[in-house]
DNA sequence: GCCATATTGTCAGTATACTGTCAATTAAAT
DNA sequence: ATTTAATTGACAGTATACTGACAATATGGC
């Protein structure tokens, strides 16, 4: 971040504010991004109900048939309390299924239902077209380097917000069956 | 976005999925980092009690003095809708007062107060520390493209929120007083 | 085995966001 | 001037997000 003055000297005397303090800060076009990332998801999507976050969620059961909520979280960074309402959505929709654990009483599994692999199954076209839109402004090179430090920040960054990603790997150890 | 199969012939056999669908999805990584960059806002903010929302609507209100709740709203590309909520949470605080206009019996006129103008003062320097923080573990010159990409995907994908960004020049051939 | 501790799902409370709607008011059309 | 349009602020409803708390349950140290 710039200076926001160019006094030569300490001063109390209050600094001018301009726009630029809104407009140049990263977090504000973050913000901006993602505000645009869902408007573009969802007008792709609109056929199929499902928003980002469900999305993902969908997303991570079918690759982890059995996941409990909190592991599903960690793997996809999302908060846990945020996901019980998530769940509970995409349940009444009939997309995924929840059986308690064997094992522990505490725990309840999470599968996707016929219609969840299906649903799961037809949104990807759109899902790749949303991608695709938000980034296709830039030229495919600027494309490439926005997307590589993109994910170098958000790995970077990783343990700064609440939920940590914990990816696959990162799960095993913890499993109850490994 | 690269082709989820390599499949030489179409078919109707399900897709593989793979967390690959979420992890290199822009629209994920924008998610990831506005929740970051919130995160550490309020972290290097907590003493003076300002989210980034009002931060921002702050900023514009004290470098536009008498703007109502729609501009506002233009100025900073935050929904209408959700505006009035923050800006009714910042009265309570007493950091903004709202006057009738004379002109417009529908339009509401917002003012900083002293106490805002002086928490925006004095909030500036931590708003810098967070800024500053989530680009932190790039290199300068990474950062600086990052920034600058972000910047002009923002600006290119302008029309696609709900609330495109009216900066203040597009603003004032709309006003009452223009 | 028992007790302190941790984990799981849930809930209440607050704060963004967006959709759609509405009454009051203003501006535009004719 | 009167009907029509648009604008403004407000509201209800839904969906993320985070904080902090809680009961039920598991786990570890001893």
């Amino acid at each position: 971040m710039p200076p926001r003055t160019s006094s030569p000297m300490p001063s109390s005397k209050p600094t001018p504010v301009t726009m630029d303090a809104v407009y140049t800060a990263p977090g504000y076009l973050f913000r901006r991004m993602q505000q645009i990332a869902v408007a573009l998801f969802i007008e792709e999507c609109r056929a199929f109900d499902l928003t980002p976050v469900q999305y993902a969620a969908l997303v991570t059961i079918s690759t982890h048939p059995g996941i409990d909520a909190t592991r599903l979280s960690a793997v996809i960074a999302f908060d846990r309390s945020t996901l019980g309402n998530v769940i509970e959505r995409l349940q009444a929709k009939e997309f995924i299924a929840r059986k308690p654990s064997p094992e522990d009483k505490r725990v309840k599994l999470l599968y996707l239902t016929k219609a969840g692999a299906s649903v799961l199954n037809e949104i990807m076209p759109a899902v790749d077209k949303a991608q695709a839109r938000m980034l296709q402004p830039l030229k495919p090179a600027d494309r490439k380097t926005l997307l590589s430090l993109l994910t170098q920040l958000v790995d970077l960054n990783n343990e700064a917000s609440r939920v940590p990603l914990r990816a696959e790997d990162a799960l095993e150890h913890l499993g109850r069956s490994g």
